[in-house]
RNA sequence: GGCGCUAUCGUCUAACGGUUUAGGACGCAGCCCUCUCAAGGCUGAAAUACGGGUUCGAUUCCCGUUAGCGCUACCA
């Protein structure tokens, strides 16, 4: 019988959660729900320096949105809290103490500068840069009359001298590190609070962490973190390295070349569905030619044996296909509440249009946007006359004709009663044999005159939502400008 | 520098020694459809980093080289 599955997902509070937390998350979530598992969030928040106010609670939203929930974690309670690791002090203090007392640890004075010393030499005499171990050298009096004077110090992790550190990962297989090359690290910062290495193995297992989800830049830490669990005589979880998240040159996903925060692409229309869906292919796939996911089908589909080793550029291009995809699943009175959503804080106008006139929008230009806002932005004449005519299409379809025939056209439109789409065609169509012309001779001018512009939806579908009277005042307008 | 990880079209990837003239998707190009733009359909260009092995047979296994990345903090 396995133990329940039970993984987490332990960010620092130092800012907006990163495109690559958010897929570490998503991976610990599809995990957790595929095995019938617990999720915990849990917050790394031992660096004081870094600490940012407000992180944590932009993190809980971010993951919120992104339809990732957690069972366990700070704001939801649970039965291994406290989940943040600035009030579990005592616990790592306790611990450590063990682990001095069993000699796997040992007092450490040294000052930063010593330190900092030591590295520049390292180097130049062909050694590893490592703690010398100087302060193990340390007589028990020394070690006293130090601690006795108040002297600032860390406790450090004695690593065992020649040994062979083995784990096995769920990603890469075996891997293996010789514990000579392992340096000693700090396990208790000189503020009392614990390092990463100590934190993370002490809280995984009295949270009873099953598996370690985490990104690949831990893989190097992990003999570390296996030594302190045969330190402690526990149990070391199962891990699992994921591969990292890379910029278009390769390089680790960072700022400077693009968004990496989630809150950057939330706030550029990207819909929730289209960035998680997009950020599980990275990394990961079904094994067959399916792509467009939904939350619950990719729990569904989920298993680490299908996660890849190699890093995964970021490819804006191909979010944006999964956004319009996404988008177009959606029924017309999801989009309907994004667009009125869109329209009340946006600028552009702040007329009322009834639902009605909005799903005919909706309909027109569904198959043409990527995003919600680009219902008004890809098609303004919409929402509002047009306040300019692409010159472009001008010279192209205003022909010196055009007036004279337009004002035959209108002289059909007006005629038309509560006009239906088809009844629109159906006048233009009058309209052309009467003067014996092609209907494009009409329709490029007309679409000119009603939008603007020279691109967008059939003609008849944009008269029938502006509207007989409006059609004819956009009409007329457009002659008395364009004469 | 040391240690570790990785390596299939530009990008995300399929292939779990043979069914492969290496498949799909994004993007790109062309054609069809068509009142325009999209959508859709069709077609095309585009990859196994390199060198050795193992094997009857390597994208797939092993070794080396190269390249990229990660770690190398009292950061996570």
């Amino acid at each position: 019988m396995n133990a329940p599955v039970r993984v987490r997902f332990a960010p620092s509070p130092t800012g907006n959660l990163h495109v690559g937390g958010l897929r570490t998350a998503l991976y610990n979530y599809l995990f957790a729900r595929k095995n019938n598992g617990v999720l915990v969030l849990r917050i790394e928040d031992t660096d004081r320096t870094r600490y940012l106010e407000g992180a944590v609670e932009n993190l809980i939203g971010t993951l919120k949105w992104a339809g990732i929930r957690y069972d366990e974690g700070p704001d939801v309670g649970g039965p291994s809290g406290p989940y943040v690791q600035s009030e579990r002090l005592s616990l790592y203090r306790d611990h450590a103490k063990k682990l001095l007392e069993t000699g796997r640890a040992y007092h450490c004075f040294c000052t930063e500068e010593r330190l900092e010393l030591m590295r520049k030499e390292q180097p130049k005499r062909g050694l590893p840069p490592k703690y010398d171990r100087a302060c193990l050298r340390l007589t028990q009096e020394e070690i006293k009359e130090k601690l006795d004077s108040g002297t600032p110090f860390v406790l450090r992790m004695k690593i065992p001298d020649s040994r062979v550190v083995w784990f096995h990962d769920h990603i890469r297989g075996e891997v293996e590190f010789q514990s000579g090359q392992l340096d000693d690290q700090v396990l208790l910062k000189s503020d009392g609070y614990p390092t990463y290495h100590l934190a993370n193995v002490v809280d995984d297992h009295l949270m009873q962490i099953s598996h370690v989800i985490r990104g690949e830049e831990w893989l190097s830490s992990t003999p570390k973190h296996v030594l302190l669990y045969e330190f402690f005589g526990w149990e070391p979880p199962e891990f699992a390295h994921l591969p990292l998240l890379l910029n278009p040159d390769r390089s680790k996903l960072s700022k400077r070349q693009g968004d990496v925060a989630v809150e950057d692409y939330r706030q550029k229309g990207y819909l929730s569905e289209a960035l998680v869906n997009f950020i599980a292919f990275l990394g990961w796939n079904p094994g067959d030619e399916r792509e467009i996911f939904t939350l619950d089908e990719l729990i569904r589909e989920f298993s680490l044996e299908r996660v890849g080793k190699a890093g995964a550029v970021f490819n804006v291009e191909k979010l944006n296909w999964l956004n319009f995809q996404h988008l177009r699943k959606k029924p017309d009175a999801e989009v309907l509440v994004m667009l009125k959503e869109y329209l009340t804080q946006s600028a552009v106008d702040s007329k009322h249009f009834d639902d009605e006139y909005l799903l005919g929008v909706i309909g027109a230009m569904r198959e043409r946007v990527m995003f919600v806002k680009d219902f008004v932005e890809k098609s303004p004449y919409f929402f509002q006359r047009p306040v300019q005519y692409d010159l472009d299409v001008v010279k192209k379809r205003w022909k010196t004709e055009t007036t004279e025939q337009l004002k035959v056209l209108i002289g059909e439109f007006s005629r038309l009663e509560n006009p239906q789409k088809e009844d629109y065609e159906a006048a233009l169509h009058r309209a052309a044999e009467t003067m014996k012309i092609g209907h494009g001779d009409l329709i490029h001018p007309l679409r000119l005159a009603v939008s603007g512009m020279g691109t967008g939806p059939g003609l008849y579908d944009i008269l029938f939502i502006l509207g007989k009277d409006e059609t004819i005042r956009r009409t007329t307008s457009a002659i008395k400008r364009l004469e």
